[in-house]
Order: C-alpha cells, then sequence, then structure tokens
DNA sequence: AATGAATGAGTCTTCATTCAT
DNA sequence: AATGAATGAAGACTCATTCAT
C-alpha cells in the first residue's frame, strides 16, 4: 500500500521504464515488465504515453529537465570562468553517477534508430552544449579563456564529457566516476584556458 | 543481375548489412533485406555468420580492422609529435566521412544491447585509444606534448572527436566532416601539447 | 462462427491440439493450424502455454486425468477380482475407441522425444499401471490370482492392453475397439489367474 | 583412414542414422549431422536415401531383418512349444538390449507421423507377429498350448514384450533387460498354455 | 481512468533437398 | 559417384498495441 501509491502512475511508468532502458537497453525491454514493475496494468501505459518511443522519450526529457536545472544551478552558484567550468563538469560526473541507468539511456539507447538520433539525442546534446557554451562564451569575453569557437569547443568538451561516461558505463560503473572529475576538468581547462604555461 | 557476382558472398553480405544497419538500425533492418540486397538467399546469411548478432559484430570488425590499419600507416607516415596527432585525427575523420554508414555502426548500433556495449563497444574504442595513446606517449617522451596520464587523455580525445562525428551524423552528413579537422586539431593539440603559449 | 463461443479458450484450444496431433502427428501439426481450428490468434495459444510442447502435454495430462477417474471408478463400482480385471480392461477400451486422436498421442506422439519419453510417456504409463497394479495385488491377497510380482505384471498387462489398441490405430480404426474386450480379458485373466495347471 | 573405408558409404549413412535417430529422435536429428557422422557430404546422403523418412524406414528393415532372421534361427534351433516360445522371447530381449538406438527406433521412432504408424510400424509388428503366430499355431496343433486365435495372441505377447522392452528404455536401459527374459517367459507362457484350471 | 486478455503482424532461424562442379 | 554451398519455404514464438468491460 505503501510503496504502490508513492507517486502517481505516470511517475511511476517513468521509474520503471528508466530502470529496465537503463539496464536492458530499450529493445530488450518490453512495455509489459515495465508495467509490472510500475504496478499497472499493461493498458495504462498507454493512457500516458502515445507509444513505447514516446515513452524512452519521456523518461529522457525527465532526465534531461533535472540535469539542466542542477547545472544550471551549480554554474550560477559559483563565480569565475575557471571554477564555473570545474563545477560543471564535477556535477554532470555527480548526475550521470547517482542514476547509471539514465546515464545508459542517455549514452546508447536513444541512438537506437536514426530517427531517435536526430531528434532526440539532438535536443539533448544541444541542451547539455548550450550550458557548456555559455560558460565558455563567458570565459572568452571575461578574458579568462582564450579565443575560440565556442560552438566547436562545446562539442568537443562534450565530447571527452560524454565518453568519460561511457567508460565508466562499460566498465560497469566498478569505480567512483566522480574521482575522475579533476582529471576531466584539468584536460579541458587547458584545452579552453591554456593562455600562460610557461616555458615547460 | 548484374552487381551479382562482384565480390564473394561473404563479402556481399558484410557490405549490404552495413548499409542497412547504419541507415536503418540494427533493429531495423531485418536479415531478409540484407539477404535480397546482397543478393543470396535468407538462409545462407546463416551460413556465413551465426546469427544476426555476429553479423553485426563481423561488420563491424571489418570496419574496425580497415580503420585501424589506415590510421597506423598514417600516424607512422609523418613525423613529429604534433603533426602524427594531426594525421590521426584528420585520417580518422576522412574515414568517417567516407563511410558513413559504418560511421553510424560504430557511434551507435553497436550500443544497442548493454552486452554489446561490454563487449565489442569497448574494444572498438580501446583499438582506437590504443593508437591515441601511443601519439601522446611519444610526444610526452619527446618533451612535445606536456606530462600527462595518456589513458585519461586518450579517453577525452577520443570523445571530442567521437562526439565530432556525432553531431556530423546527427546533421544527416550535410557538410563536409574533414573540414571540421583542423578544428579539432587545435583543440586537441593545444589540451595535449600547450606549453608555450605566450603571454596573453 | 456457430462454434466459436462453445468452451473457454484454454478449452477450444487443447480440443484443436488433441484433434490435429492425434490426426498428424506432433510435429505435423502447426500451432497456427491449432489456433485457427481453436478459433483464436496465434499469439492466444502462448498466452495458456509455455510452448507447443507444453501444450501437447497438457492435452496429454487433461486426457490421462479423465482417463483415471473413469477407470477407478469403473474398478470400484464392481466386486470381484475377476470382474474389476474386466471392467478395467472393457473401460480403458472404450475410453480408447471413444477418443482415438488423444489416444495416437497416448501411443505415440508423446514418444517424439527421448525427453518426453522419459517424463511424460513415463508418468502415463506409471498412472495405468497402479491402476492394473492395484487389481493384481488386491486379486492376489484374495487369492483370486496367481502369485506372481504384480509390477511386472502389469507392464505385461499394459503392454498387451496398450498394442491391441495400437493395432486398431494402426488399422485407421476400421473396426470397434470393444469388440476386442472379451477377448483380451481372457487373455489376460488366464495370464494372472491361472493357479491350477495340472502336471506339466 | 582405416575406420572411414570400413563398409561402404550406404552403411555407414544407416549406422549413423540409426545411432542418431535412437538418440535425439527423427525430427531431434539433421541429415547433416548423420553425413558427418558417416564421414560423407550432405547430398551424399541423396544418392543412396530418396528422403529422410526413406532413410529411417531404411534403417529400420535393416534392423528388421537382421531380427527377423535371428529370431527365426533361434526358434528352429530348438524344440519343443514351450522351449521355442521362451527362446524367441529371450532372444528378442537380447537383440534389443545389443542395440537399444534401434530399439528406441523401433518403438517410437517409427510413430512420428501416421503414415509411418500405418506402413512401417504395422508391416513391423506384423513381422514380428508371424513369428509370434507361428510358434502359437504348432504349439496348438501339437497340443502344448490351449486353443486360441493366434492372432489376437501374438498381438497380446507382442504387446507385453514390447512394453517390457519400453520400460527398459524410458529407464534408460540401467539395467540388463535380459535378466527380465524369464519373468516374461512364465507370464506368457501361462498365458498361451494354462490348459487345465479347473472349475471356474 | 484502468484493466489485461486478446490480437496478429512480423522475424529470426532451421534444415531437407538440390545441383553445378 | 561425390561434394557441400546454396536455397527458400516454413514455423514457433514475441510483443506493442487495442478495446470491451
Amino acid at each position: 500500500m505503501a510503496r504502490k501509491r508513492v507517486g502517481n502512475k505516470r511517475e511511476r511508468i517513468i521509474n520503471a521504464a528508466a530502470k529496465f532502458f537503463g539496464e536492458k537497453g530499450y529493445h530488450g525491454t518490453t512495455t509489459s515488465e515495465i508495467a509490472d514493475a510500475a504496478g499497472v496494468a499493461a493498458g495504462t501505459i498507454y493512457i500516458y504515453f502515445k507509444s513505447k518511443e514516446m515513452l524512452i522519450v519521456a523518461v529522457f526529457e525527465e532526465f534531461l529537465g533535472f540535469h539542466m536545472e542542477r547545472l544550471k544551478q551549480g554554474v550560477e552558484a559559483v563565480s569565475g570562468s575557471e571554477a564555473k567550468m570545474r563545477r560543471l563538469l564535477t556535477l554532470g560526473l555527480e548526475l550521470m553517477e547517482s542514476n547509471p541507468s539514465s546515464a545508459r539511456i542517455f549514452l546508447s539507447q536513444l541512438r537506437q534508430s536514426p530517427e531517435m538520433i536526430k531528434t532526440v539525442a539532438k535536443r539533448s546534446s544541444r541542451a547539455y552544449k548550450e550550458i557548456i557554451e555559455g560558460v565558455v562564451e563567458d570565459g572568452i569575453s571575461a578574458g579568462d579563456f582564450r579565443e575560440s569557437d565556442p560552438v566547436a569547443t562545446a562539442v568537443m568538451v562534450f565530447g571527452a564529457y560524454q565518453n568519460m561516461v561511457l567508460e565508466w558505463v562499460a566498465a560497469d560503473c566498478s569505480y567512483p566516476l566522480s574521482a575522475k572529475a579533476s582529471e576531466l576538468s584539468e584536460f579541458i581547462l587547458i584545452g579552453v584556458a591554456c593562455k600562460e604555461t610557461a616555458e615547460s
């Protein structure tokens, strides 16, 4: 009684879906098992979501919205371009670490069909990169980072970040991801900010 | 009729599979259409490959082997750490550009199931990163690149590279990917080599 | 159209399966034709039965349960060892005669795979023989039958009975099987009851 | 080299087929594995046998012919109705015991399709029963056995015999079948020979 | 809104059989 | 006679989705 009524049905379905999609992949998960785990009937899913595909999209949007909000807050909470970038990367890894299932969806399950890549995956990276771009742009304006194309830079920063998470997922999340934060930050900061490294 | 005898059957199947898997995704492709396009009977696929899954793995190995060979040759053909890194990244983008279908498989289709991520996708990035690591290590030894953990550096370099390709794929390959080579190289080289950037 | 709503789905599937398995054999029958004949969709079979194999097992259990109940009742309804044995054999032949399809499954289709022989076929003959053994044991105790190993005796009685049915099935059920009841009973009764053979 | 050329191809195919059909069942065996085990190409089977079905028929005929010859010889070698019957049953069990695979084919694999039951299985039991009938008839003529319908008697004798073998096969041939010979003979002989039952 | 039994189109895979060599 | 690569028809089973209740 207690566990069943925690959250409304839509939320329960999303949570169950996130868990299974992350663990077994989109095609490896059946809508029935999601319904079971969510404690609803098979048909109920279709009251809240038009199709299985729309369900994974919803799962992802939930995840993305939550991420974006946190990241924006985190970035605003500190000052200084370098500190902002550090915060962004560290927080990003922490968020991924706290929800490996969603991380997996983010990293691979959304790339199932060319259609999905073009719509959702694209939007996801766009949102992410907008934040990165913001930090980069501000850093350049402030003279903290070297001159560069913020868009291209964001693509590469995001790639490095993303691949670090993928490595961790491929390693079965067997080590603390957030421990890699400083390593990542160093690399990125040198890439974006490198200006005054003396001689050698 | 004309295309029927070009190449042996195994090769024809691999080519057809690469095309469809890349265009429509692993699950969006049926073994029958691969057989049709390859000009063989449905059952023939199973003479050469144990299952549909082993087929995509084979497609990928083919692609990876080809890539690795080219990249190694390319890197060896030039001298100087910076030149090697540039060559590596440029060649990588060129290879991806010349075979968008395989690029798509490489970037997403191999991540279909958690199983695949753990086995094949892992191996693929490992192979790629080994080359990158080699260049980074040599560069550090030679004093051309700054001191850093070559492994972690390779992860990030690979991530940036990969994401640049993914962007291109998500944009429907609508612009020449190789045109981005210098941008990527700059970013990476600053990240790995940044030592003597004068004042500001 | 008329037959559609007779009985629930599970029952309709079992009946259709019994018919086809009996007529065309297990491997000669497709799940689709069973579904068609039962007036259900192909997938519906798998709601009620885990696999085609579990379906034939279910068909058989149904048949066996029905048989056993009838035979036990029949045997209890009469008194005297000889009368019981006669009743058992007669009733057995009558039951087989009334459902030739199930008889065929019982006699041969359950022996399709070594696995089935070891599990289901074994259990079926065990159930049958337990009843026979009971009658034989009681007959011996009562002094009506000669001393013998009831287990081995049951094997042989069952064999004679079974082969009589098989003959009938092989002859396309072209004669009334129950007409053979007295002949069978005589043979068996002499075998089990013959006590005072003089001389030799 | 030595093993391969022992026997001609036809014989090798029959032997391999007997082994597999007996162990894994008719439908559980592929023609390819038979060809492999026989050391011939897949297509070669079809030079010697028209189809898979004709192959199992051939296997069976081989087995039956061999059996019949031995049984006839065995029966003729002794004198006296009772001795002949004993010899027949004992020899039958011994032959089955010496070739469990063929025994399994005989007992169940030939019953795969209604067609097979009607043609081959029928013929097999007919051959067997002819021998039994002969012994029974002679016994009756000689006054050794009681008056009865030899045909029906043979059906029942054959059934008892057959079921004893089936029990043994179902028990994984885990005990010496020939040890059951005397038990079987007693049962049968009482059934056929019992003449002077007093009274009742 | 919720259910869950039912649907049936869709797919991978097997394998007896053929035939060019 | 022999080969064995190739065929392609066939079939068990799955599962997203629907709809009567």
